[in-house]
DNA sequence: CTCTATGGATAGTCCTACTATCCGTTGTTG
DNA sequence: CAACAACGGATAGTAGGACTATCCATAGAG
């Protein structure tokens, strides 16, 4: 198929198509003279991966490019998760003040604390340690003593999303595996938040009531 | 103070917080003169407020802006979580097909299951009903199956964090409480998604091995 | 055999989140 | 008390991100 049956079958206008060919997100069409070349039903799942990664997975073009990247590299299945764990948390490099040392080292210790294997490098801890400093620069320290209750949480969700990656993938090939890896990863960050939503509108509803009385003592 | 002492204190440039005043999501400060103002440490904690909720939340200017319109409006505890919960999640407006309605019902569903008390219109059922359609529709709908169990270890969260607010804020005055919900919620976001990318790094190190072999029997 | 569609390149647009400039005071310091 | 940086307020400019439009020479469809 050529360009406009691709942008029918999978929604994404001709020029945004030509944008992603150009980013290097969609691989280019089998050409079948100077200026033809044949799209195929790869390029239609692609296209899908590419706008749930986006609109979805709320990631930037950018994030996006590196996660497909790691599809369509030669690398393993870890190497894949992780690649799309980093594009899941940004950096955004603020000041290192006391604040942040103290809790960097919090999240070490809890990545000790549970026996973690995770790099020094890994993102996620540079991200908890600056939740953690704005609380405390903030001056709501105390949220931060549920860490352990997140991370427990974590730590069981986390292994079943790897097993069921494990489980689904290994039958067809390494890079549907990877992209199982990748599309569990990214959208299930916005699954967790998304029903994190709807668990809080239903906790506050409950504690709280919709007039705003705290009722947290009464009800149990 | 004036805007430059105010900018030292708070590591936001003046230009910056120039900008934050036109915008309303700084108060302005009490005049003392036709082009004199004075700013207090309510300013230094607010600017402290906004670069959390941008930098480290990760909300857009607009949805920072709601959320500071919630903190500083009459509104109720119950509500300003209802704001802050509302600027979490995007809702970018794909096409109705199949999937997506297959979807909503499937969250509908989890809902009356769970018993949760959530409004036909809260965003989450639409950011949730997303996700499960992007699974299906790319070809992954066994990754909707652990809906479930996410959606228990949510509601285990949420009902902690809407009790960590209700045990904080309640002396300091409204106004402060709205604060630590408003913070707790969008703060207590980007600390989940951390910690879930360290617990999957140590989840794919632990069933696949940095080599990517699968090790999901041996270790069991 | 015309006329729309195509692939490829380049330029333009819209939005967001700031920055920079200007201006007529004001505060401050030597 | 003079000079000069800092201020507040308004307006304009900018950089980056994610497309979108235009142009062109060719190709395929009716």
């Amino acid at each position: 198929m050529r360009v406009g049956e691709l942008s029918r079958r999978s929604g994404v206008s001709v020029p945004s198509i030509k944008y992603y060919l150009r980013e290097g997100m969609l691989p280019a069409g089998e050409r079948t003279g100077p200026n033809q070349a044949d799209y195929g039903e790869d390029h239609v799942r692609r296209l899908r991966l590419v706008r749930a990664l986006l609109d979805v997975g709320g990631l930037s073009v950018a994030a996006a490019k590196e996660v497909l990247a790691a599809v369509d590299g030669e690398v393993s299945l870890y190497e894949a998760l992780g690649a799309a764990q980093d594009a899941l948390v940004s950096v955004p490099e603020g000041a290192e003040d006391e604040a942040s040392s103290t809790a960097r080292a919090r999240v070490d210790d809890l990545v000790a604390r549970r026996g973690w294997s995770v790099t020094e490098e890994n993102p996620g801890r540079r991200a908890a340690a600056d939740v953690l400093a704005a609380y405390t620069r903030l001056g709501w320290p105390q949220f931060g003593e549920a860490i352990d209750d997140y991370a427990e949480a974590m730590e069981q969700l986390a292994r079943r999303e790897v097993e069921s990656v494990l489980a689904s993938g290994s039958d067809d090939g390494r890079e549907r595996a990877v992209e199982g890896a990748v599309t569990g990863t990214v959208l299930g960050g916005s699954l967790l938040l998304a029903l994190r939503v709807m668990a809080q509108a239903d906790a506050s509803a409950r504690l709280l009531g919709e007039d705003g009385t705290d009722k947290s003592a009464a009800d149990r």
